[in-house]
DNA sequence: TAAGATGTAATATATAGCGTTACATAAAAC
DNA sequence: GTTTTATGTAACGCTATATATTACATCTTA
């Protein structure tokens, strides 16, 4: 189980918009330069942002807009907006378990509570982390830059 | 990100062994019947959690025998012993973030701290959960079956 | 030695992630 | 209104993973 490089840059294409956008115009290459991926790579990921309504896309000038306040964008919105499976279960079910039998009868009674509180428990957690969080991070480290990279 | 039916079969194996073990010899033929998958799905699970010494299996005569008591198998236990990626990291970090760029170079820097409290939040959820619940919820669903199937 | 089960290799299919090229389309700027 | 600049998007290609299946080697008991 792992969650795709989407989501960290889903992370650093905001972190960036949020700490270039007020000197320069931000634009899919300029990201894909900074992220080290490819423009289309990062445009898809501007479209998901769009369309959850965090970011503003520009098409003849280019350029994108932080639309929403970063303590108000948490990492499960960015999940969310941006992870392909995301709307489904977090936990994959065998699909035939034989009702004839005892165990395959109730083994979806038995466990699904259980996986419904630790995918929900895993949510909040996301949801418990915001974009400022990690832009005053990487302020920080800049002024600061004791850990060497 | 999902995580693979073989947790949920594994699962669904070791609650089977439980409840049919002290009667019958429960042979991977037999499990995959339960469970509604290929025997060599099944086999191949076992050899996972023989591996990570919750069960074991003998090759002439055939069937499994639970080593552990079921409150000292977490889902932790399973979800390592039988997912893919369980050793790795659960983010996917985009590799080559710019180090000329003050975001790309800083980012790891803001972003690793949350995302590793976040899988280990996680990792104790899963461990908070044990085979034995699961059992006795199979027990109870099959002595009062209010909810039908 | 025969039987029954596990161990394991080889193969097949479907899906997802990531990358790349190419081109259509929209909007600003001159 | 034409040019420029970016975005929108389709079309491939490659790799990895999940799941299933067939076939056969191997072990162990009876």
């Amino acid at each position: 189980m792992q969650i795709s490089t989407k989501f960290t840059i889903a992370v650093h294409l905001l972190a960036a918009a949020d700490y270039f956008g007020k000197d320069q115009k931000v634009t899919s290459r300029f990201l894909a330069a900074s992220i080290g991926a490819n423009p289309v790579i990062v445009r898809n990921i501007m479209i998901q942002l769009a369309d959850a309504g965090m970011i503003d896309v520009k098409r003849g000038p280019g350029g994108i807009t932080i639309l929403r306040p970063l303590s108000k964008i948490t990492f499960l919105d960015l999940y969310k907006a941006v992870e392909t499976n995301s709307r489904e279960e977090m936990f994959r079910f065998h699909e035939n378990p034989n009702p004839s039998c005892p165990v395959g009868r109730n083994i979806h009674k038995a466990l699904d509570p259980s996986l419904d509180k630790i995918q929900s428990d895993f949510e909040k957690d996301l949801a418990s982390h915001t974009m400022q969080e990690v832009c005053d991070a990487i302020e920080k480290a800049q002024k600061d830059p004791s850990g060497k990279s």
